[in-house]
DNA sequence: ATGATTTCCTGCCATTTGGCAAGCAGACGC
DNA sequence: GCGTCTGCTTGCCAAATGGCAGGAAATCAT
């Protein structure tokens, strides 16, 4: 299978450059998960820095009561891991698990650590990666906080549609911070908007 | 003025020793802001890594109508920036202030990058704190999916009494998600209970 | 194919939260 | 000291969201 996905993400940010990038995706193994599989579960150590090249992936915590709770969703194109639990070493209080069949490309934590030794461009990188999500989670709380579940859920639909054809309502909702009885209604109104 | 709470959070993580810790402290400028006075402006890039020793501060992004909206509460005790600016160098969204006098030490992105470059140790300590303050807010995120405002309220009041003695009721409600005349319903509900 | 399970929608009503406006008290500037 | 401003609370009502339950439709396992 092609690295070539692996390779022009790990130029995107303009810090690696094309032969260097060749070098580091050579150290990355395949791997393939099929649709329920899981990429990582709650108690044990994140220990796959992953690139998904292609398929879907949702990260879900469980809350006292037993209801799962999405707290993220990851389309093509990006790493995956737990950051806390990966860079700790802690257990992860997170699952992460294949919402559709997967394949891509991954590193141990040691793997990434020898490179980040060897290669400071894929350290820097690997830090931009970190600050990349940072900024991303902290704008998702800011939109919770500013905006209502219908203009959330409109955001997702434009800038991540891949994501509610393939995951069910349930777990979208929770990670908009609804119900799923609420989220049917804002569906029902968005489509009834769009049709009037 | 003493560096002795800077090199004891130098030391905080297990990865700095005592000897280094003093020898990274040293290269730290001490600062001062008086209340009201902005660490970081909206517009403008993020330049100080900057270790609270006393004081409170308070970091707000501005939506669209203009209301503010509190984003972070800090302590002393802990670094302070705007992680996507500082590292990006991209301008800030947010802006952080002092809402008490507060003192501290810090250091640029220039100087940071100097410090990583030639101490392995506090690059890995930089990337405990990002990754700390990764986790922070994506258990606020659950927080805020999982729990009523009141509990969140009575979270806070828990573990940073400190903050709802210094500010303004309508900071914390809009860090907390809800509107002021909410959060002081809240907090009527909360004394109530308790004198009842 | 078929029976069981899951998913999704919807009606009814309770609860939570918001918006607005008035009023009071303390802080601040002059 | 005095007027002004800001911060906090509260009453009233509206809007948003949740909880529960029933039923249709899709999906899954055998």
């Amino acid at each position: 299978m092609s690295q070539e996905k692996l390779t022009q993400f790990l130029q995107s940010r303009g810090i690696i450059g094309a032969v260097q990038a060749a070098e580091i995706a050579s150290q990355f193994s395949p791997k393939a998960l099929a649709r329920h599989d899981f990429l990582l579960r709650e108690g044990r150590v994140s220990d796959a820095y992953f690139f998904l090249d292609h398929g879907l992936l949702r990260a879900f915590a469980c809350d006292p009561a037993g209801h799962d709770v999405t707290t993220a969703f990851y389309p093509a194109g990006q790493v995956v891991f737990e950051v806390s639990s990966f860079f700790t070493r802690a257990p992860s209080q997170e699952n992460i698990q294949a919402l559709t069949d997967c394949t891509g490309w991954f590193i141990t934590f040691q793997q990434l650590n020898a490179l980040f030794h060897a290669r400071p461009e894929f350290r820097e990188f690997g830090r931009s990666v970190l600050v990349h999500g940072f900024a991303t989670l902290k704008s998702r709380m800011l939109a919770m906080i500013t905006t209502s579940a219908t203009e959330r859920y409109e955001q997702l639909l434009k800038t991540a549609p891949e994501v509610l054809r393939h995951a069910p309502v349930k777990h979208v909702a929770s990670y908009l911070g609804v119900t799923d009885t609420s989220l049917s209604r804002i569906r029902a109104g968005a489509k009834a908007a769009g049709t009037e």
